[in-house]
RNA sequence: GCCGGGGUGGCGGAACUGGCAGACGCAGCGGACUUAAAAUCCGCCGGAGUAAUCCUUGUGGGUUCGAGUCCCACCCCCGGCACCA
């Protein structure tokens, strides 16, 4: 009897072992060619989770198949170390953010080396260390250098709770994406980083394998739209400027503009309202400032806004149109003002419905449908008559009108003539939709009124009020006609469609009518194509302690100064106040505020916000190259040696964030000379998410599932293992231990059937040959769902292996040295996975040490090859019969073979066969009649 | 609303380019061993039916000799974006 399976006992002996000899340690003297594994470093909020672990062990599954493989792999950890947490902490506990998070790294790196990773903690990398913020100070240095980093007072996100600004990818629904708080908006001078100058590349993937799911989601951010800067005409007194510019998507549309709307912090605001607006248009202001970000983005809330008083100018057909503010209009996006055309925007349409403003159709409906009201009183009789014979379809109301639909010029044209003809005096109809008319009959005739431009708006409502007491308060002829339920449908479109009342252009097909009219607003001087984009620069002030320190200074002298790179870093004080105050606790550190200017020496004072934490985490995988390098961040040869990353894993929900961020930082150092690479990562692969209670794990949700008793339970092999068998890796799932004790099961078979000893009873040369199959058709299997980060079926195809030389044990069916060979393979196969019970039993079979420096076994593609297979027979796609045929088979014999086969016989009988379908090695497929 | 991803036994999941639905494991049931239990091992395990056979991959259609897989419509779940002019 062999000794039972103990894992703790060897986990604990061989860990030791590795850690003596120095098995993992990574240099760049090695012939074999790099390898570098990259996983998301965690952040030091305490413990590690099963969530972390999920990610981390399967990624070290697969470094440990490329090592195997014969590659030099770097697969580092370390920690992200600075943050908010650790100064929540600090408030609440009394216990100083470097204490806290020195503890947390503590505990978690006990965690990460019980799970028998191939880190080399030499290379350790911790985030929060002077050693390493130094050179984070020093990259903003370079990117201030580099003119990517700017300082600018702006309209910032602001979470009332953790008392500091938010970069726009840290805001989710309008709710600070840490602590769920509504966000609102403050002006501060703020520092940023010119993301936007990467706009275009950083929607370019060539030559790198990324999911697709994340490319979308990064194009979807950075949300680059093409369209066109229309000036508009600006003469107002006391302004200097003398137009107004805007972008929009729609300049087919510019004939129907009825107004124009700025965003309320526009620097134009104040200076063009007139007096009489103004306290109106300061209390709009105020009161869109003071909303949180939900309120003002709700999408139910009613678009509200106020007039300034002044008006613009179009320069296509010189209308003067009002100027509003709105908050619906975001000053960070385009011009921070739009041009409104009620008729083909929703939003503008709801806007000038609200307001009494004029709504002018310019894009002709594409369905040819128009409507029309003939109430009840105004016709002759007759109409009906004259609707049924044009075949034009109409529905009576109760009191005797009609709502009339037109489907068509030719029925439209009919119409109007109709109309002529029955319209009593005193009264009007209208047409709207693919047409747009009024129809006023006096006395002395018909007159036919295009509802075509402002001023034909004005004369047909002045007309129509004159005629009707009931309109009378209507302020325009929209809002009339919106009165009526038959019509709405009509009023407002977004479609593509011809170009009308547009003057010069009308008649222009919609294929053609945003690119003509482009180029004639070029040849005018009225705008040009330009590109926009939903991406704002990067804002990496935080108003808190916990962060890398900005290195800059302000002299009242000479203005903003960098530090030199010699007094690097600029250290945080260590005994600062922590308290939620909305400013940064350095604000108030005197030693820390009070210095010289680097230029003049005259007295000046520190900036004193610290980092955005992303900034810390965008370059900590080139560090890992040479953590403790301390002429530069790096060493550009190591660097050269290692970059860049060939699979990158962690969670998806970085995707617009640090994902984004490591990859404009690079092309940022690429521009700087300072990298030879276009991206950080070659391969990304994003795992899901182990949930709990339908949750991510978080400490503050109470939530946390450990590792530490699963191991202490199970052992750190089983738990790896688990972890690979729960599913797809990609998909993550809701924490369910209940299949736990399978694995650990299997691996107590593994235990046994290596160690037990093996007695050859009935060699048999025909189990020999289908034993040498099995073992190479799963080297292949492994193999390639390793490579492919399948790990799921990869174990499951273990311990389908495993079954099944238990059954060649049993049988004793092939020789002492075939099975010693063939135990051998199965260990190499599961070194990656676990790797400690392989390395005790690898030494326990009478093998040198270690396992993990053996190669990765190879299969023979000649040897894997089956000899016979089973064809499925049906009858008419339904299966009936299964027959075993030699491989070489052909496809008369199958057929013959098939027809012949018992079980399918009666399905056959009496019947015409009409086709036989062969798909080698898989089935035959008989179609009777 | 828009853009992704996904609905398969009691459960987690498998099924390569359209070709045996349910691999592997959990749970369950039966058995062996045991005084007993645990552990271990063996067998069964989608549903209906004595059986032949039929039904079954969210729903309804379609293409095909053949559909979990392809096409159309719809329902549900998850993720992202959401006044971006």
């Amino acid at each position: 009897m062999a000794a039972k399976y103990i894992p703790n006992e060897i986990e604990k002996k061989w860990q030791e072992k590795w850690a003596e000899t120095g098995l993992y340690r990574v240099t760049e003297d090695s012939p074999k060619p790099k390898y570098y594994a990259l996983t998301m470093f965690p952040y030091t909020s305490g413990d590690l989770h099963i969530g972390h672990w999920y990610a981390m062990a399967p990624s070290d599954v697969q470094a440990r198949f490329k090592r195997m493989q014969g590659y030099n792999v770097l697969h580092p950890m370390g920690f992200d170390a600075f943050g908010l947490n650790a100064e929540n902490a600090a408030i609440r506990q009394g216990i100083h953010p470097y204490t806290w998070t020195m503890q947390n790294i503590e505990n978690m790196r006990r965690q990460l080396k019980s799970i028998g990773a191939i880190y080399d903690w030499d290379r350790e990398v911790i985030t929060c260390l002077p050693e390493y913020y130094k050179w984070t100070q020093w990259f903003f240095l370079k990117l201030y250098e580099h003119d990517l980093a700017y300082r600018q007072k702006a309209p910032v996100n602001w979470c009332p709770s953790c008392q500091t600004v938010l970069a726009n990818e840290q805001v989710v629904d309008g709710c600070c994406e840490r602590c769920d708080t509504a966000v609102i908006h403050r002006d501060l001078e703020q520092w940023f980083f010119r993301i936007t100058k990467y706009a275009d590349e950083l929607m370019q993937y060539e030559g790198i394998d990324w999911p697709e799911r994340i490319k979308i989601m990064q194009r979807n951010w950075v949300g680059r739209s093409t369209g066109t800067e229309i000036s508009f005409a600006l003469d107002h007194p006391g302004v200097d400027e003398k137009e107004i510019r805007v972008f929009t998507t729609r300049p087919d549309t510019t004939f129907g503009v009825t107004f124009m709307v700025l965003a309320p912090e526009h620097p134009l605001v104040p200076k063009l309202t007139v007096p009489e607006k103004k306290a109106e248009v300061e209390a709009y202001i105020e009161r869109s400032r003071r909303q949180t970000e939900i309120e003002r983005l709700s999408t139910e809330k009613e678009k509200d806004g106020v007039f300034t008083g002044a008006y613009v100018t179009n320069r296509l057909n010189g209308e003067k149109v009002p100027i509003w503010i709105a908050d619906y209009v975001l000053l960070s996006y385009g011009t921070g003002a739009v041009m409104a055309v009620p008729a083909h925007d929703e939003r503008d349409f709801a806007f000038a419905l609200k307001y009494g403003l004029p709504v002018i159709h310019v894009i002709d409906r594409t369905d040819g449908i128009a409507k029309s009201y003939a109430m009840a009183g105004t016709m002759r009789p007759g109409l009906k008559q004259s609707l049924e014979d044009a075949n034009i379809s109409f529905t009576e109301t109760s009191d005797g009108g009609l709502y009339i639909t037109l489907r068509g010029d030719d029925q439209i044209d009919n119409y109007i003539e109709m109309v002529r003809v029955h319209l009593l005096p005193g009264c009007w109809s209208e047409i709207v939709g693919s047409r747009w008319l009024f129809i006023f009959a006096s006395e002395e005739g018909t007159t036919v009124v295009p509802f075509d431009s402002i001023e034909a708006e004005r004369s047909i409502l002045a007309k129509c009020k004159e005629l009707e007491p009931n309109v009378r308060s209507r302020r325009t002829v929209m809002e009339m006609l919106w009165g009526l339920e038959f019509y709405r449908d009509m009023l407002f479109h977004t479609e593509y469609g011809t170009m009308i009342h547009s003057g010069p252009l009308t008649g222009t097909p919609g294929d053609q009518a945003i690119s003509t009219v482009t180029k004639w607003m070029e040849q005018q001087g009225f705008g040009h194509a330009t590109v926009s984009y939903r991406l704002r620069d990067w804002l990496i002030s935080r108003q808190r302690y916990w962060g890398a320190p900005i290195p800059m200074i302000y002299c009242d002298k000479c203005g903003i100064v960098p530090v030199l790179e010699e007094d690097l870093p600029v250290l945080l004080p260590e005994d600062a106040e922590f308290k939620p105050t909305g400013e940064s606790p350095l604000a108030y550190h005197e030693g820390f505020v009070n210095t010289t200017c680097p230029k003049c020496s005259s007295p000046a004072r520190r900036e004193t916000d610290t980092m955005d934490t992303f900034m810390c985490s965008s370059w900590y995988f080139l560090r890992y190259c040479s953590p403790h390098y301390s002429q530069a961040a790096f060493d550009p040869e190591k660097v050269k040696y290692w970059m860049p990353v060939d699979l990158y894993t962690g969670g998806a929900e970085h995707a617009v964030m640090h994902l984004l961020y490591v990859r404009f930082f690079v092309k940022a150092l690429r521009d700087m000379g300072i990298a030879d690479y276009n991206e950080p990562c070659v391969r990304l692969y994003n795992q899901g998410h182990i949930i709990a209670e339908q949750r991510k794990m978080s400490k503050s949700r109470g939530n946390v599932i450990t590792p530490d008793e699963y191991v202490a339970d199970m052992g750190v092999d089983t738990v790896r293992v688990y972890f690979m068998f729960l599913g797809p890796w990609e998909q993550g799932g809701e924490w369910d231990d209940s299949g736990i004790s399978g694995v650990r099961r299997w691996l107590n078979r593994v235990w046994n059937l290596v160690l037990e000893e093996y007695t050859p009873r009935a060699e048999n040369d025909g189990v020999r040959t289908e034993l040498r199959r099995t073992t190479h058709q799963t080297i292949r299997k492994v193999t390639g769902d390793i490579e492919r980060l399948r790990f799921n079926t990869m174990i499951a195809a273990l311990m389908e292996f495993t079954n099944y030389l238990a059954r060649i044990k049993e049988a004793g069916s092939v020789s002492q040295a075939d099975w010693k060979e063939v135990v051998d393979i199965l260990l190499l196969l599961l070194a990656p996975s676990t790797p400690h019970i392989t390395e005790e039993l690898w030494e326990q079979t009478g093998h040198n040490y270690s396992i993990h420096s053996q190669d990765w076994p190879q299969w023979d593609e000649a040897l894997a090859k089956d000899e016979e297979v089973t064809l499925v027979v049906q009858v008419n796609g339904r299966l009936r019969d299964r027959i075993t045929v030699p491989i070489s088979i052909t496809e008369d014999e199958a057929k013959q073979l098939a027809l012949e086969s018992p079980k399918s016989k009666p399905h056959i009988e009496g019947k015409q066969l009409v086709r036989a379908i062969y798909v080698p090695h898989k089935l035959v497929n008989l179609v009777v009649k």
